[in-house]
DNA sequence: TTGAAAGCGGTACCAC
DNA sequence: GTGGTACCGCTTTCAA
C-alpha cells in the first residue's frame, strides 16, 4: 500500500520544496518539475496530482535556486525619448534604482529616440525580433503603436505604458500622473490663491493629445467647484513650442489686461513666464506650471512661479518597473491605471526636490533677463 | 613562477565569482571566502591579496547562491505604537511592502507599544538580546533611548529612526518629512490663500519636542518671507490631547475675532475644528492641518480644511526599510537624514490618497454635527 | 592557516 | 513518460 499521502499535508518546519512533493507522491523531482511547467511529455494523470500535492503542501518555489540554476535573465527594454533630457533621465533612473536589487536577475536596457513619438515604433519592433521580455514605453502616438502592442500581446509580452498611457490597447498598465488630478489640483490652487476672483489662462500642447484634454477637464472641473467667483478664461495650444508659446502668450496678454492667473500644463512654460515678464505683468498674476526643470527653480524662489506640478518621473519609473517585475516573476496583473499623485513643488519644499534632480546650483538657476 | 594575475583583470565572459577569484590566487574557494568575510584564521597576507584580486576582476557576489546556502536570515525588528493606529499601520504597510521582495531572506518582527514614548526602552533591550540585526523605531523620547542606541552601535546594529528623530545618537540615520519644511509648506499655503493679509494661529503638541518647535521655525519663517501682509498670531499647545485642543481653540476662537487662519501641525485636528464649526466661524477661516485618516475625509472634500499635509508614512517606511537593508546587506551608509516631501493633499487630489487609505467609504467621512 | 568537498533547491539533460 | 543526476555559486564543515 502506499503511505497515506493525508499526514504529509501538515506543514513540515521548513516550507516544502520539490522534492518533498516527489518523496510524497513517489516520484521523482524531475516529474514533479514537468508538471509544475507544464511541460510536454508528461501523463496528465501524474501532473495533476502532483500539482495537488503541490498545493496542499503550500509549496512556493525557492526563487534564489531557481535563478542560481536557470540564470535565466530577465531581459526588459526601456525605450523613452532623449528630450526633454531632465525629466525621461529622472524616469530612467526611477526604473534603474528599483531594478537594481533585482540585479543580475533581470536586465534593463534603455533605448532612445529623439522625440515623443518619433522613431518609437521601430525601437519596439526591434525589441520584439531580440526577444525581450518585456517593455516600458511611453507612446507619443499610440495609433501607430497599436499593431505593435497587439503583437507583443500575443507572445505574451508584457508592455507597460509610462507617463501617457495607450488606451483600449492590451498594455499590463500604465503608471502616470492622473491628467484629470493634475488639471484639477491647479485649478484648487489658483481658485484658492485668487479668492477675489477674475479669470485665469490654460496654456496646453495639443488638446487633441488624450492626456492634455483630461488637465483641461479636471481644471475646468476644479474651477467650477470653488466657490470663489473665478472663471477659466482663454484656452492656448502652444503645441509645446518655445517659440510659439512666447508669441501666443505674449498676444494672450495683450489681448486679456484682466487676466489674474496661468496655468500652463506642460512643461512648455519658461516661454510664457518670459513674456509675463516681458510684458511686465509678472507682479498681476498667479502662475502655476509643470515639472520641474533647473531653468525653473529661480523663477519659483522668486516666487514669480507660485506653484509647480511635479510628475515624479522617479516613482513613476519605479512604479513601473515593479508592476513589470513582478508580473514577469509570478503573474501577478496590476491595476489596470497606476496614478502617481503629483507634487506641489513651491518655494518652501523645493529644496526637497532639488536633491534628486541633476540640478547645477551655480547660475543656471537665475530667471534670465526677459 | 605564478602566473601574471594582470591578464585576468580583464572582464571575462560572465561575471567573476569566487572560484575566478581562487583560481587566479592558486588558493581554494575557502580561503577566498574566509578573506571576503573578514573570517577569523586567516593570514592577513592571503587576505590581502584575495581582496585585490576580488577588486580587480570585479567580483560581485551571487546573492541567490548566497541566500540558498547559508538561508541566513537577516531578522529585523520594528517598534511602533498602536496609537494612531492608521498612521503607523500605513508606516508598517510602507515597510512590509519594501521587505516583500527580499522574503524569505529578510525576515521583519513588528512589535507595538501604546503610544509613542511609552514602552519603546524594554521593547529594545529584548530586541537586543533576542540578537537582531537590525531595528527601526519612533523615538517618542530619544533621551531615553539614547544608551540602548548607543549599546546597539557598540555590537554594529543598525538603528533607523522614522517619523521622529534622535538627534545626536549613533543612529544610522533618520527618515522623516522634515518638519521645518512642513511647516514652512503651510505657512506660504496660508500666505497665498490670505492675500488680504491677517493673523493666522498656529497649534501645536509641546513646543518642547524638536519636531514641534522645528514645524513651528519653517511656519513663521515663511510667514514673514511671503509678501503679503500676514502674521503669525496665537501659538497654542494642545499637549494632542482632544479634549484640550477643543477647549482650547474655543477659547482662542472667542479671543481672537479677527483670526483668518489656522494651521494645526500636529494630527490633533478634529476638535479644533469641531470648535470652529461650532462656533460659527468656520467660513471665515482658512484651516490647514497634518495627515491623512478617515475622519478628516469629510472635511477636506467639504472645502472646510483648505489642505492637510500628508506625512507619507507607507514612503517613509519604504525608504527607511530600504536604508537598513541596504545597510546590512552590503554596509552602504545612508546620508544623516533622509527627508521625505510631504504631500499636499486638497479636496482635488484627495482620491488619489485615499485609494492607499484603509478609509471606510461610508457614513465614517461624514464630518460629525457639532 | 588552508584545502577539499558536501550540500542549499531547482533545472535540464540523458538514459531507460 | 519517467527516473536519475550533474550542476548553478556560495557557505560551511572537516581534515590536513
Amino acid at each position: 500500500m502506499s503511505t497515506d499521502s493525508r499526514q504529509l499535508t501538515a506543514p513540515p518546519g521548513r516550507p516544502a520544496g520539490i522534492k518533498d512533493i516527489a518523496k510524497a507522491l513517489g516520484v521523482s523531482t524531475g516529474t514533479v518539475d514537468r508538471a509544475l511547467h507544464a511541460k510536454p511529455g508528461i501523463n496528465p494523470m501524474t501532473r495533476a496530482r502532483v500539482l495537488r500535492m503541490a498545493e496542499s503542501l503550500g509549496y512556493r518555489p525557492n526563487l534564489a535556486a531557481r535563478y542560481l540554476k536557470s540564470r535565466k535573465h530577465l531581459r526588459i527594454s526601456v525605450h523613452l525619448p532623449q528630450e526633454i533630457a531632465l525629466f525621461w533621465d529622472s524616469l530612467r533612473d526611477g526604473i534603474r534604482d528599483a531594478a537594481a536589487p533585482f540585479a543580475p536577475a533581470l536586465q534593463v536596457d534603455f533605448r532612445s529616440y529623439p522625440r515623443l513619438g518619433e522613431g518609437d515604433t521601430p525601437l519596439f519592433e526591434q525589441a520584439l525580433r531580440d526577444g525581450t521580455n518585456g517593455l516600458i514605453i511611453a507612446p507619443g502616438n499610440p495609433a501607430k503603436l497599436r499593431s505593435c502592442i497587439r503583437k507583443a500581446a500575443r507572445r505574451d509580452i508584457p508592455v507597460i505604458c509610462v507617463v501617457t498611457d495607450a488606451p483600449d490597447t492590451q498594455r499590463l498598465t500604465a503608471v502616470s500622473a492622473d491628467p484629470f488630478t493634475v488639471g484639477a489640483v491647479a485649478g484648487e490652487l489658483l481658485s484658492r490663491y485668487l479668492p477675489s476672483g477674475g479669470r485665469v489662462a490654460f496654456f496646453t500642447g495639443w488638446l487633441g493629445t488624450h492626456d492634455h484634454a483630461e488637465k483641461l477637464r479636471g481644471f475646468e472641473g476644479s474651477l467650477d467647484a470653488s466657490r470663489g467667483p473665478i472663471h477659466l478664461g482663454p484656452v492656448v495650444e502652444a503645441h509645446d513650442d518655445p517659440r510659439e508659446g512666447y508669441r501666443r502668450a505674449l498676444k494672450l496678454l495683450r489681448a486679456h489686461r484682466d487676466l489674474k492667473g496661468i496655468y500652463v500644463s506642460t512643461v512648455n512654460s519658461l516661454p510664457v513666464l518670459q513674456a509675463a515678464e516681458q510684458a511686465g505683468r509678472l507682479q498681476n498674476l498667479t502662475i502655476v506650471t509643470t515639472d520641474l526643470f533647473p531653468e525653473l527653480v529661480g523663477w519659483i524662489r522668486a516666487g514669480k512661479v507660485a506653484a509647480t506640478l511635479y510628475q515624479r518621473p522617479l516613482t513613476q519609473g519605479r512604479l513601473a518597473l515593479l508592476a513589470l517585475y513582478q508580473y514577469l516573476l509570478d503573474g501577478t496583473c496590476p491595476p489596470p491605471r497606476i496614478a502617481v499623485a503629483p507634487h506641489v513643488v513651491m518655494r518652501s519644499n523645493l529644496n526637497l526636490f532639488l536633491e534628486r534632480l541633476p540640478v547645477d546650483e551655480e547660475g543656471v538657476n537665475r530667471p534670465r533677463q526677459g
